[in-house]
DNA sequence: ACATATACTGTAATTATATACAGTAAAATA
DNA sequence: TATTTTACTGTATATAATTACAGTATATGT
């Protein structure tokens, strides 16, 4: 979704705008007008290239067949989390997604990976919301960095220190010591399963 | 709404189910088809019946130019369901949710209550997505009506018959038999958790 | 009883739309 | 530097789609 151009973003745009207000696609001419495109083929381009590079689809023969490839929109999601022995994790924006459920501002997405939150009911491969702070309550579930590593777990603060408890008995505790390169990226607002 | 004759409904069910699958209205052809009329003027006539009862509108001279009226609105959000009526009832509205982020199409939440299916990660309050269907496959979650109670199971069917299984251990099964007043109110497609 | 609505088939014309082909030109990439 | 990609204009055509008109038949409302 990165690698469009400042046109075809336009156009993009111009095929969203449409769904929104219309409820249906624009066909080729539309999309021309609104642009000022002089040739309804300018539009037939972008269109090519744009299901080139998967953002939508076409319906061949069919008019007004244009497809959106994204899921939802408005707020990142960011590659997976290791919700089992952490995972590496890149902060790389897969896609964006566009309406928040969830009552609470959330800042980004992550989709869990791993079974290690299953008694709290979150599963592989759930959309978690997550709310950007610094730091977090006691048993608060947090997305916690650990040097490279990100990860989903419960947050527990002692006189003995902190601890990243997962919600599997398989899991045993994660300890973070001063040594550690550690911070707090988040905390968990909400959940969204898409698949059940 | 309710004024709509039989084959109207058909033709505006027909419209809605384009939208949620295509992302675009019909055209007069398709529907033809998919009714099996044998001229696109029925499609015609009905739409302009459509219109006339201010269930739609039309986009004259554009193609697959028809909008919905009422529609798209909201999602309703399904708290207590009251013994006997019916499910989506004026009644039943806790409030109405004007973003689904699920992927699939929900014609309505509702809102867990109890505990009988925490072990599919579905948990107390949880907000469930649901499609409204009349059967289901085996081992899908469904929300089912037995006599003048609503409950989210698991659904089995084999050879003893249909039952339905809570995925939490200290709760039995259910035993559908002959005699029982059940039906399948739709299948959980997806579910969001707003406080964790 | 009579008008109007429902529920179609069938034909046809006009317009809407997708889409290929032929170019031009600048920018990005190999 | 050569090649591909981007970004268009302009022309053309087959087909997709709307929509009017002419019928037939049954049902419903007044």
């Amino acid at each position: 979704m990165l690698n469009l151009t400042a046109q075809q973003i336009k156009v993009f745009d111009v095929i969203k705008e449409s769904l929104q207000s219309n409820g249906y696609p624009p066909t080729r001419a539309e999309i021309a007008k609104i642009l000022d495109f002089k040739s309804v083929n300018a539009a037939e381009s972008h269109i090519k290239a744009l299901v080139k590079k998967g953002v939508i689809e076409k319906v061949p023969g069919s008019s007004r067949g244009i497809k959106l490839v994204e899921e939802i929109s408005g707020i990142p999601l960011i590659g997976s989390v290791a919700a089992g022995s952490p995972i590496t994790a890149y902060e790389n924006v897969e896609k964006t997604i566009h309406s928040n459920p969830l009552n609470k501002s959330v800042d980004f997405f992550l989709r869990v990976q791993g079974e290690s939150m299953i008694d709290a009911g979150i599963l592989d491969n759930d959309l978690v919301g997550v709310r950007k702070t610094k730091n977090a309550e006691n048993g608060e579930i947090v997305v916690a960095r650990l040097e490279d590593e990100v990860t989903l777990k419960r947050f527990k603060k002692d006189s003995s220190g902190i601890r990243l408890v997962a919600e599997n008995k398989s899991f045993s505790d994660i300890l973070v010591d001063d040594t550690s390169n550690f911070s707090i990226e988040g905390k968990a607002v909400g959940i969204i399963r898409e698949d059940l």
